[in-house]
DNA sequence: CGCCCTTTTGAAGAAAATCAAGGGCAGTGG
DNA sequence: CCACTGCCCTTGATTTTCTTCAAAAGGGCG
């Protein structure tokens, strides 16, 4: 990580629902999410949207393809983001640290595509998928400390979920109902509080690995 | 691609139903799909298998995180394959080209996370799902050359075609006839024929770009 | 206060799973 | 040659899951 630091950062505000990138980013730009959550988007013929990847502090993006950077993917703040970012030209002048930057890269690409490929086999009965999602987000906010007391920030609304999900925000706010009913998980007021996160994961069969943590 | 073919290949021979990676896989090592389909897949809790991605032959795999060799993920071949592959300590002695071997790879690797994206993003909606597949299997065989009078090849079983679209045989049963009905696209006998590839590519809304083709 | 956003709940309908059965076809072996 | 078996595809009937439509309640904020 001391590689990123000694990079020419410069850190910009996006407001709610706004786009996370520059307008002429290149393929090559690197981006890290300061504060606030983001999310990978794709927009489907009729309108409604999936995420396809959640982004909390801490996390980097950016090093697309230039292909995705078509109509209707994107990445969109969820709620206000800093963004710290680096122009690809920059990034050749750190060429000292050049190996290792690139190395970081890669085994966060496989990361990423470890964990699209665990969102595509998730269970697609939904009480499962959401538990599995919020195993998800506990793993990665208790990895970087962020996690007290079994409650962690939650700050996404539950429509969101369910975009990242793939379901309705009906069948979303019924499920979390369902979540709290059996008491293994209670989502409330942007936190999620997990009383006992062996028991979430064993009814989602979660098993971190895929994260890399 | 003369980067690759300067590299020490070895083939093997990979029975329908057996896994593709060397048992003692690095994450590293680089595999080639010379003839036949396969699959990267999970499997659920329940038995049940979701396939994440499917090789047609040209189609490099390999370079997984090692995170992925969890048990329940691999990659499994659907017929029966010819494998080439280079372990990664004779990858590094091709060093005249690794500046452009690991382009590439980080090419191929951007490709898969935009396929990944659009499967993860298709319609919910089982036909326009099954559509929208089709429509890639007809571009990535064009590209190669591997269409003629719109019929390709389609080695694969409805229950296979099922597991990538995460839907049942018996509902793939009834889209494939829905899409005959239709006149969109007719599946038989290892081949599938595309009358107008444009009035298909229309009713999922396809568009080729993700590919990077 | 009034408005917007979010969550919740109910009822009805659509999509897909499940359960079950039958048929075609290739390979196998008597 | 033909019965037998296994695999794949198809079709029907029923059930479950999720969506859609609709309404209402609560909170934050101008």
């Amino acid at each position: 990580m001391q590689v990123l630091r000694s990079l020419p950062w410069t850190v910009n505000t996006v407001q709610k629902g706004r786009g996370v990138l520059h307008a002429d980013a290149s393929s090559a730009d690197l981006y890290v999410l300061e504060t606030g959550w983001a999310a990978h988007y794709s927009i489907r013929r009729d309108g409604t949207r999936r995420i396809t990847g959640l982004l909390m502090p801490g996390d980097v993006c950016g090093e697309r393809a230039s292909s995705e950077r078509r109509a209707g993917h994107g990445i969109v703040a969820l709620t206000c983001c800093e963004i710290a970012s680096v122009r690809s030209d920059r990034i050749e002048d750190a060429s000292d640290y050049l190996r290792g930057f690139r190395h970081l890269l890669w085994q966060l690409k496989l990361v990423e595509e470890a964990t699209l490929r665990v969102w595509m086999s998730v269970s697609r009965d939904a009480f499962e998928a959401l538990a599995h999602l919020i195993c998800e987000l506990h793993a990665r906010a208790d990895a970087v400390g962020d996690v007290r007391d079994g409650r962690l920030r939650l700050p996404i609304t539950q429509e969101q979920i369910g975009d990242a999900l793939g379901i309705t925000s009906v069948h979303t706010s019924r499920m979390v109902g369902k979540l709290r009913a059996c008491g293994l998980a209670d989502v409330f007021e942007g936190y999620v509080r997990i009383p006992n996160i062996a028991a979430l994961h064993a009814a989602c069969a979660f098993t971190p690995a895929y994260l890399g943590l």
